[in-house]
DNA sequence: TGTACATCAGTGAACGCGCGTTCACTGATGTAC
DNA sequence: TGTACATCAGTGAACGCGCGTTCACTGATGTAC
């Protein structure tokens, strides 16, 4: 990492460029035939090697799906960071809307890439147990959103019907709590909840035709659903 | 149909049997392979019969994986179906609680069926055009919850802010109402439509491990949000 | 700068797998007379 | 009730497909002296 490190060797900077181009094809099949169907014999062939040679640098083909899995969750990720930042001067709410808006649009934009970090999993692949960071990238930027609001106060909650919460969700809240550093009630941690899964749940139904005929205005509706379940948190 | 018709042949009775046969066996892989994974060949080895000898019950591949979708939706639906009537004199929210939780509890005894029905597509299989009619049941019981609601009475709305409407969405939302016979503002379409789609994103959040780590109190979670979008629909 | 050896990217053949689907066939069941 | 023919469920072999992965190899690149 230091500047005094010896120069990669040439050997070096082609395993490099090789590397990345297998991430790329294998991006490129993935937006093409899916997860499932992803196959590394397919990625080498287009890369003109024989298919042997991807060896050198792929462990197996579990292993370049974890890699992809990891490649597109920073991918959805950095755009909703980037958008979280973009709007930081707008009200609360905006924000929201905004940024659930930009989920929805990769998702659109890369739909095989969502089917893969969200969709049903691919049948035999196994995901390893590593807590990755870039999985909770998007999430956690939404939720900034809601502290933001919070620490400004704008987020402000009508009066109403209380929602019993359970012992053991308590607790799991208590730790979520700590986990993303958000200091609100535990019904405003519900609203988060409820907001930030039904951002994926809506998605997935557009996103899978679950909406087939009842729905055709797929952009409108998600902006009225996100910006409903904003003010529902109490933001502003 | 009528008690004239002749009686079935030894045949038709043995055809029958075995077209039966063949969806349970369909069911169970589904349930242990899952969809991708379908073969026709392990489901006739299954039956004891050689790989060709399926071709005279099933057209394709993809023709058994149509049939397994309606038998899925159709179970789904039955269930829900069963559950709204059982409920029919408790009040709304009750009810739209305990059918959400009926579609969840029926997809995690099912997680094969469901990901076929509200996964990502299956790779390869192509969904016939087809308007089934199974595949709305859930849904319909559903929404007639609500629909029993503002039918006596028990749907009242707090006054709050209004969520803008977009002139595609309304019609969206004019066309909606016809088809499901739900007289309500669009503020309410809404909130139904949110409800509706959040029932299943949770479950999909639950079933596809998108939650992980994050909430354990799986089923408590799923309760408190079904009772809150209730209560935000406006059932009481 | 030159030589000897070590490293490692890529080759090509092969293994064994399971799949969907077709086809000519056998033999049991059903039907018309 | 018996016979002749038609129907059709199930057989077994085969086609062609693509896959993941292993292995002994060649030849280029890198390194130590």
């Amino acid at each position: 990492m230091t500047s005094t490190e010896r120069p990669p060797t040439k050997r070096e900077l082609a395993r490099e460029q090789t590397q990345k181009e297998i991430l790329r094809v294998g991006r490129d099949h993935l937006g093409t035939v899916g997860a499932a169907a992803l196959s590394l014999r397919a990625v080498a062939r287009d890369l003109g090697m024989v298919s042997s040679a991807i060896y050198r640098y792929v462990d197996s083909r579990d292993e370049l799906l974890t890699r992809l899995i990891d490649d597109s969750y920073n991918s959805l990720g950095e755009a909703v960071e980037h958008d979280v930042a973009s709007t930081a001067a707008e009200p609360p709410v905006e924000r929201w809307v905004s940024a659930a808006s930009t989920v929805r649009t990769w998702a659109l934009d890369h739909p095989h890439d969502y089917s893969l970090l969200f969709g049903s999993p691919v049948p035999g692949y196994e995901a390893p147990a590593t807590t990755a960071v870039s999985g909770t990238r998007a999430s956690r930027a939404l939720i900034s959103i809601v502290r933001d609001a919070a620490a400004s106060r704008r987020l402000r909650r009508r009066k109403g019907e209380q929602i019993e919460i359970s012992e053991a969700l308590r607790a799991d809240f208590e730790i979520l709590r700590e986990e993303v550093d958000l200091d609100v009630p535990d019904g405003v941690v519900l609203d988060v909840l409820i907001a930030w899964s039904h951002v994926f749940g809506l998605v997935n139904f557009e996103l899978f035709n679950q909406t087939r005929g009842v729905v055709t205005a797929h952009a409108d509706l998600f902006e009225a659903a996100a910006r409903r379940l904003a003010a529902t948190i109490g933001l502003r």
